[in-house]
DNA sequence: TAAAGTCTGTTGTATTTACAACGAAAGTGA
DNA sequence: TCACTTTCGTTGTAAATACAACAGACTTTA
């Protein structure tokens, strides 16, 4: 276990936690260590959870199937990241977690997590923190993405998207992390058209743009 | 406060705790209540936020301007509904918040929330949970929107969204909460459309439905 | 430096969707 | 029971989108 103290550190869950104090909290939170072949399953559709993990190493797919048999990739998961925490509440997870390559995953038990033990952690309630604002930040990165998409054009998501990234940065200028396939695919919509659209946005004069670098007019 | 008592003791970051227990910890958790008018904002775009905060009662709605001036609502919140959580995490509010009613307000001390005191608050722990698990539906609730969202074609999240309902019934004979107009609204699909759109599927023998009962075939 | 690969814009076509409008059926309330 | 409302399916048309294919600019690599 010692030998992922540095991934550990690394995650969010234990943010303003020195390794020594990780080490410390391991036997605490009840920490148990597993390993996965590629291909394996971590978590199954119709299972509850009532662990918080961590990827200590590897590489996982989250998946879902429908009732036609269409399979379709949810998410993955880097090492340090935490998943798994929407099914905390109790509802049986309704996707496959499968390892995409040989995998570790810790397991802390939620309940121990979530209790402040007597007086032997002093930096327990720095992870409940800290757990508490991992999934904040989730929830925060969910509703922004469902905000643009829920949008009906390609237009309007476009719109909704680029408000917000000259919001935040607080300047009609300013500079996005996607090219244009991976804009398309976060705004769930066909790069070539949303290309045709943003060239439409500059001709009617609503923004201007080079490669990443977008200014709104 | 406490004839605010009742809609907190029905609010899920009370689940599990007596009205008397509620009247007890408020105090510890530094409750503040505030009304608000009609019109009136509970937080603006840019503010940060660092109180839990339940609506107790009155309206709310979560607004969203973008850079050209097009409002959209986001959500609405009813009593006893918490609010503005995915920001505690520290990022500044991308939203307005503004009473649709007269309405009123409790916060509490995150801080104080999320770290448990001497042991004056037996059930603080609980509220900790509670806080959390709440996030955590709400974070399941959203990604599995933003699941069938994701799809690009009426069909696919028409799939999508019936797939998961006859796995959560375990059986492909289901009731959904909706009637056309709402389900529309859920997958952001124009009505008439997505009607048309039931009907081929119904003829290609995909399902069949009557009102809002399903069959997958 | 030449060659291969990547990113972006552009275009035409087929498909899909939104929108508006309407009628039938079911439900509601006086 | 009768008017009124709501819900749902249906249709035609205009608009938007996906898809495929390609060319030019730029980057990487051998």
């Amino acid at each position: 276990m010692k030998k992922y103290a540095d991934v550990l550190k690394g995650s969010k869950l234990f943010a303003n936690v020195s390794e020594d104090e990780i080490l410390a909290m391991l036997a605490c939170l009840d920490a148990k260590e597993r390993h996965y072949k590629e291909g394996e399953y971590v978590f199954r559709q119709g299972e509850t959870v009532d662990s918080v993990s961590v990827l200590a190493e590897g590489a996982l797919l989250v998946q879902a199937d429908d009732y036609w048999g269409n399979r379709s990739i949810i998410t993955s998961v880097s090492p340090g990241e935490l998943f798994g925490q929407a099914y905390l509440a109790g509802e049986a997870i309704m996707n496959d977690v499968a390892a995409a390559k040989d995998s570790t995953v810790v397991f802390f038990d939620a309940k121990r997590v979530l209790t402040t033990c007597s007086s032997a952690c002093p930096f327990h309630n720095q992870v409940i923190r800290n757990l508490f604002f991992a999934l904040s930040e989730t929830n925060l990165r969910l509703v922004t993405k469902l905000g643009h998409i829920q949008k009906r054009t390609t237009r309007e998501k476009l719109m909704s998207y680029l408000s917000l990234m000259a919001k935040k940065a607080g300047s009609n200028s300013f500079t996005i992390p996607f090219n244009r396939q991976e804009l398309a695919d976060f705004l769930s919509v066909d790069r070539s058209a949303m290309s045709a659209e943003l060239c439409r946005m500059r001709d009617e004069g609503l923004l201007r743009f080079n490669k990443s670098s977008f200014t709104l007019m």
